[in-house]
DNA sequence: GTAACGCTGTGATAAAATTCACAACGGCTA
DNA sequence: TAGCCGTTGTGAATTTTATCACAGCGTTAC
């Protein structure tokens, strides 16, 4: 099993592997990838090993063979995803997210403020939250997107998981509880934010 | 000195004191404290040891005590923020953050497409990125925001840190390099939902 | 051919983060 | 008073994550 450290890394190769073959660069070493992801080569050289990818000591990593084992072990067959809360951010992360990931797409957004229901925002359909169990086992959604206020996020996670939904990634700046087989991921802006004010107070 | 793993979980314990606050909550143990940051009794004590806080074991811990020693170690003087590429994600910011926490405060925005600059968006002042030496000197801002585009990340975070910027927050899906003494956190929201994808597909 | 170079792959090590486990304490009950 | 219960505070152990350091190999230089 790889680690989730290690995975996220992989996801951000993967990335930066498809900047890479669109420059037609054909090998990379370690040390440049360790630089183009902000780690170490030795970081680089560990995961890709974990990865079960094997390189030259002449070459490098050979880009293509790079991005087609990511793709293996990251599994890019696309999982539906759902978002509750259609307030700035949810609606940012509507306009944002599109074609950024092959992994996810974001197939339907509820509210539970009828003025926002019933439309088309960005290309995804709004519906009300009381239709969030129906439409997520009609489209078969696996993913839930928490960006309502705080005091919504748990009834919100729980409809979700009610609904089937197998992820969460909760923005709502508190911790969500969910059963074990659940995953949950959270993103607090608030909390980073407060991070970056308190480590950039002083050197460090 | 607080590993930046503690000092997260603090700021976390802090917003929980709020609430605990308003409810007028005298006490919390470390159990109860973990299963509302979920995590580990072990874990809450661990963090509050390091703060130098301590409980009674009949009573647990007050809560007054812990905001205010959490205020005293987080150091809540506010510090301004200057938020650079105003897109979807950057307005959601602009009006998502405001009056969220007490160490940040958003004074200005930039962009570089002019049709975006010099208004007022959800109630903070835009400048054509050309302004933002001058704006961050006047204002004394000392932390930076990128929302832009991926390929303007780097040239953002170059130009915020001749102004003067003690620490960036990186929302573009690249990272981002910055001399020593420059601290420098990415939320990278592609990566969060990838994520999310690969560990929901099974039970973990 | 062979020496020298720079990189990979990886066991070993170190460092960081978390959890265990239990002595010590305060308060309650009788 | 004595005994019990549930909690804290913390050294020790464990687990997780990252780094070190170097043998071994392909390539190049001569």
């Amino acid at each position: 099993m790889i680690s989730a450290k290690t995975i996220e890394r992989l996801f951000l190769y993967r990335r930066l592997m498809t900047d890479l073959i669109k420059r037609d660069t054909r090998f990379v070493f370690s040390h440049e990838l360790a630089n183009m992801s902000q780690s170490s080569p030795a970081q680089v050289r560990r995961d890709l090993m974990t990865a079960g990818i094997t390189g030259s000591s002449s070459r490098g990593y050979d880009v293509v063979n790079l991005k087609s084992r990511f793709d293996e072990i990251l599994h890019s067959s696309v999982q539906k995803a759902a978002l509750v809360g259609i307030g700035n951010l949810g609606r940012a992360i509507l306009s944002y997210f599109p074609h950024r990931s092959p992994a996810v797409e974001i197939v339907a957004a509820f509210d539970s403020d009828s003025s926002k229901t019933d439309r088309i925002i960005h290309g995804i359909r709004t519906y009300a939250v009381d239709n969030l169990d129906q439409v997520v086992h009609q489209t078969d959604v696996s993913l839930g997107i928490i960006t309502t206020p705080k005091d919504a996020a748990q009834t919100t996670a729980d409809s979700m998981i009610v609904a089937g939904i197998r992820g969460i990634l909760n923005f709502a700046p508190v911790p969500v509880r969910v059963p074990a087989g659940i995953f949950i991921e959270s993103l607090d802006l608030t909390t980073s934010l407060e991070k970056l004010a308190y480590f950039s107070r002083r050197p460090h």
